[in-house]
RNA sequence: GGGCGCUUAACUCAGCGGUUUAGAGUGCUUCCCUUACAAGGAAGAAGUCGCAGGUUCGAAUCCUGCAGCGCCCA
């Protein structure tokens, strides 16, 4: 390939959109991405398993930009890098978007056999699913394509059965009927990390019922008037003075004219309505409670569809909000509805189908959480595993400390099927088993029946919860066998445990507490080791983006707009660990002008070049020169930061590092001061050497926020054999004797002369090309030298007639002037110089360190400063006193001599 | 109700070990199309770090309380 030189047109604006393509094939071709276990230390991250038919959002882009950081980091650490890529069937969500396709077809789901209803799921995955993950590959993801996985293939599926065995044999697999959420539109009982709370004004019905064989009433207070259908008790607080009376007693409930006991029981709060409350064992979890203690009769007067069942006597097949208005009209009629009053409270609804959630009684299948949350705890708390950032093991923590048994069952056809087989209708009429005749053999067995036939049994007909299959995912994507054999294969025993996790806070009950409890009950190990929560994306409005409220940019098209480096770039600027990110387009303009001040800064490199320009291999700085030690010794302060922010997960400070380093170290100054000494030369060729030495050492640094442009530039710059390509070239080491804290300050001092001298130049409206004169008088004979040394300095940067450096100068007059550490700079302005302003400038700068010298004595003037604070401190502050005095009588000096 | 956060420039946010009268990007003002880059350069204005206490030699930073906002859990 041509190297770009002199004689060639380099576009002036960089077109990401014609590079990024060619370089994700060149990766991905060239098996860069792939990883097999070798000798090498293993980097491994296990991607979270996007919905098989979902498409790229602002969060997925975010969180798998990150891990694309740190992978390709690792790899050019010469780790080796895993990326684990792959799609969850996600039970619920896809079933609910078939059922919904369906109905637009006419058909309901109740007209299909369930293979039938498989197989247009089937067919609705293979034609959405996959989606995602090409657009992964737009955005640049380093991912193993090879070990793509999908958590309905066989082997998968086979896994999550194995591990529903296996923990039914250990144990802590039950079946029961308890309280669980239940979704009315999905038809499917939820665990109750599905439900979502939101608070709402609610209507607190007040009630009475009627004593019996009494004028007497007691009244209740409710927000679900219709649950008053299936109500078996009325509950008072034992200590509750008003109601002693009533204790013992019969109530007789509205509509249904059921006699019911009222009973006592401490759970009441008497401050809450009215004191008295009305107990529906079957349709709430605390009333189901007091339900199971008092021995209450249990009344279901609900259809899975949420419409009222024959139990509740009244409005059969009604919804429940219509029947909600049906009986407060019967109430009113019969005049035991006493008041309604307006309330807050929360209200549970479907994380998928938005419905409003019915606590309902139902026969579930059940995980065990105590022992299984037990080291997921543990370990966690104790850092073994570490969160960052590290405030997310306070909530964490909270829910492992009430954690609840998980129901795992679902009443859906897409996902693992429930290996129980059935042969009576007797609660333990069950068995556990693999395949039929696993279960045939099985039910003879614990029936006592040998005659059992597979039509005597079946299989229970609902599948696990999605969850429950993608907490095995760091062990299964590496060893689906092993849940079953116990057996460790190669990959397993190499990649696992896996590094870090990428994910957002959201799902730290759902996916991460559940990985790590898996983790440990059938690796003994953690399945990785830092959980990295990113923050969630959100719109100017500080709305969550979703589809629904439509407020989230496309992100393919963003990534075609501004390029994808710099739509990475963007996300990661404002991203700090856990904190939320209000995405504005802006940032991503951000991304973009900053690839295209690389790209200009690679090419007014090219355009110093011929073909017969020789690279030198690698970085050798001109020692004489104090701009190559002061950049070398930058780049070096900053390899070691960046290295420590990324160690530390702070990855968007590793970017603002890397980001400064070439837009204002090396654009603004070294850039500068490699050009060419006459106007229209070239620069010569060792300088450009190290320039472009220099450059590949940035580029490198900065790979893995901006893959594409630095392939470019890194293959521009050089012919390179395939394996030399940038990602995976070495990260650069840091070497702290490279570090000159003398040779920066110096610089850094005469950066400020330099300012001081352009700002001279705007207040007196001097041309940049305008000739000046400068006179500096130095504070000592050795920085006296060291200015002289670099005059060239001063001269590349500014237009300089004459340049006068001395310890001992004397002053011109009428001049403008400023004072840097104790050295003054004069700027002979005759007939240019406004006096007026030049004493406003003066005395502003005047103010400015009289301020900070009146902040410094008060430390030094304070005893308890001076006893107590650590010598250095008090040594720092007695410097900068020192310094100020010197500059602030400079000043005073010269403002003297203006007004004289 | 319990828990966790947040409140810093006009806007969006950094500020991790307490010690340069607080940083970045955007926006704003002035100048500059100086042949790498106007998607740019130079200079500049802009903040009693939510409020009130406390600890300390010293607090945006640690502690307590309050207010407002947000999230999670029941």
């Amino acid at each position: 390939m041509d190297k770009p030189t002199a004689s060639q047109n380099i576009p002036k604006h960089f077109d990401p959109g014609s590079i990024e393509d060619k370089w994700y094939s060149f990766w991905e071709d060239n098996g860069f991405f792939h990883s097999e276990p070798d000798d090498r230390e293993s980097y491994t991250v296990v991607i979270p398993p996007p919905n098989v038919t979902g498409v790229l959002h602002m969060g997925h882009m975010l969180n798998n930009t990150i891990q694309d950081v740190l992978v390709r980091r690792a790899r050019m650490q010469g780790k080796n890098a895993c990326w684990v890529p792959g799609t969850d069937h996600a039970s619920i969500a896809t079933e609910a978007k078939v059922v919904q396709k369906l109905r637009k077809e006419g058909i309901t789901k109740a007209d299909l056999t369930r293979e039938e209803f498989l197989e247009h799921a089937w067919d609705w995955t293979d034609e959405h699913g996959g989606i995602i993950l090409q657009q992964l590959r737009k955005l640049g993801a380093s991912c193993d394509w090879e070990r793509t996985r999908f958590t309905l293939e066989e082997d998968l599926y086979e896994a999550v059965v194995d591990c529903f065995i296996e923990l039914y044999e250990r144990g802590y697999i039950y079946r029961g009927k308890r309280m669980i959420n239940w979704d009315p539109e999905a038809q499917t009982a939820l665990s109750d990390e599905e439900v979502i709370h939101r608070e709402e004004t609610s209507k607190l019905y007040h009630v009475r019922y009627r004593i019996k064989d009494s004028d007497e009433w007691v009244t209740i207070a409710t927000t679900r008037p219709e649950t008053i259908l299936a109500d078996t008790a009325v509950c008072v607080h034992p200590d509750d003075e008003r109601y002693q009376e009533l204790i013992g007693k019969t109530a007789i409930i509205p509509v249904v004219e059921r006699e019911v006991p009222i009973i006592a029981d401490e759970y009441v709060d008497m401050e809450y309505g009215t004191g008295c409350l009305k107990i529906t064992p079957a349709h709430d979890e605390n009333d189901y409670q007091i339900g199971q203690k008092h021995e209450l009769e249990i009344i279901d007067m609900l259809n899975p569809d949420g419409t009222l069942s024959k139990a509740a006597e009244h409005y059969i097949g009604e919804d429940r909000f219509d029947a909600r208005e049906l009986i407060i009209k019967d109430l009113e009629k019969s005049d035991q509805l006493v008041d309604i009053e307006e309330m807050q409270n929360k209200i549970g609804y479907s994380e998928r189908t938005d419905a409003i959630i019915e606590p309902r009684l139902s026969l579930q299948w059940f995980c065990k959480m105590d022992e299984l949350a037990k080291p997921a705890h543990e370990n966690v708390m104790n850092d073994n595993i570490e969160f960052h950032p590290s405030k997310f093991k306070n909530s964490y923590n909270h829910w492992m400390e009430n954690i609840r048994d998980w129901c795992i069952s679902r009443q859906l056809w897409w996902g693992q099927r429930i290996p129980a087989w059935y042969y009576g209708d007797g609660k333990n009429d069950y068995v556990v088993a693999k395949t039929e005749e696993e279960a045939i053999e099985k039910a003879r067995e614990k029936s006592g029946n040998d005659d059992l036939i597979a039509n005597d049994i079946r299989q229970d007909e609902d599948v696990l919860d999605t969850w429950f299959s993608s907490w095995l995912w760091p062990i299964t994507v590496f060893d689906p066998d092993f849940i079953r054999t116990g057996e460790p294969n190669e990959d397993l025993e190499y990649y696992y445990p896996t590094q870090d996790l990428v994910t957002a806070p959201e799902i730290m009950f759902f996916w991460v507490a559940r990985m790590i409890m898996s983790g440990y009950e059938f690796m003994d190990e953690k399945p990785f080791s830092n959980v990295y929560y990113t923050g969630i994306v959100r719109d100017s409005q500080r709305r969550k983006m979703s589809k629904s409220l439509g407020n989230s940019p496309d992100p393919i098209r963003l990534m075609e707009e501004y390029g994808t480096d710099g739509v990475r770039v963007g996300m990661l600027f404002s991203s700090p660990a856990g904190n939320d990110l209000l995405f504005e387009e802006q940032l991503c303009e951000q991304g973009r002008n900053f690839a295209n001040k690389i790209w200009n800064a690679f090419r007014f490199l090219s355009m110093n070049r011929t073909e017969e320009t020789q690279l030198k291999d690698s970085l050798e700085i001109d020692e004489d020169n104090l701009v190559d030690r002061w950049m070398f010794s930058r780049l070096h302060e900053t390899i070691d930061a960046i290295n420590k922010d990324m160690e530390n997960f702070r990855i968007n400070e590793a970017l603002h590092k890397i980001y400064s380093l070439i837009w204002d170290d090396f654009c603004d100054w070294y850039i500068e001061l490699i050009k060419a000494d006459e106007q229209g030369a070239s620069i010569p060729e060792d300088r450009l050497s190290r320039g472009f030495n220099f450059f590949e050492q940035l580029m490198k640094l900065l790979h893995p926020f901006m893959p594409f442009i630095t392939e470019e530039i890194w293959q521009l710059i050089r012919d390179r054999d395939t394996e030399e390509a940038m990602i995976v070239a070495s990260w650069p080491e840091f070497e702290e004797s490279s570090v000159s804290e003398s040779d920066q300050a110096l610089f850094e001092s005469i950066q400020k002369m330099i300012s001081a001298i352009r700002n001279i130049r705007a207040e007196f409206n001097l041309n940049p090309n305008d000739d000046i004169d400068l006179l500096i008088k130095a504070k000592n004979e050795e920085t006296a030298n060291a200015l002289n040394n670099n005059e060239w300095i001063f001269r590349k940067l500014q237009s300089i007639d004459s340049f006068e450096v001395s310890a001992d100068l004397e002053k011109p007059e009428t001049s403008a002037s400023a004072v840097i550490e104790g050295t003054e700079l004069f700027v002979p302005l005759e007939g240019l110089i406004d006096l007026d302003k030049e004493r406003k400038r003066i005395q502003k700068e005047i103010d400015r360190l009289e301020g900070f010298l009146k902040s410094i004595e008060g430390k030094l003037n304070n005893d308890g400063f001076v006893n107590n604070a650590p010598e250095d401190v008090v040594q720092k502050e007695r410097d900068k006193k020192e310094d100020t005095e010197t500059n602030l009588e400079k000043l005073r000096e010269i403002l003297e001599e203006l007004d004289s």
